[in-house]
DNA sequence: GTTGAGCGTT
């Protein structure tokens, strides 16, 4: 499942991110999106989960918490426009 | 030594 993070603290890192959402479920990928010029961290990014259930047990339990300072906003990612094909 | 709404690349 993917999830979308937001309101992130610019020192949090894509490890940091599967740290957080590690004890929650299985993290299958945890990414930071970060300025193409800069590489400073843009304060969010992307963490994708194992299953379904592991991504709203990562919302329910990151959404609204506070980190670093900062209140974490936990939602599902929307698809994006070239993502792999799902037959129907 | 900076900042703050959003949806991303292997």
């Amino acid at each position: 499942m993917n999830l979308f993070v937001s309101n992130l603290p610019f020192r949090v890192e894509s490890n940091d991110l599967a740290e957080l959402f590690s004890p929650y479920g299985e993290v299958q990928r945890a990414h930071i999106v970060k300025d193409k010029e800069t590489g400073r961290s843009k304060g969010f990014g992307f963490v994708e989960m194992a299953d379904k259930a592991t991504g709203e047990a990562a919302i329910k339990g990151l959404n609204g918490q506070e980190y670093q300072g900062r209140n974490l906003v936990v939602n599902e990612a929307r698809p994006r426009e070239q993502q792999s094909r799902r037959p129907r």
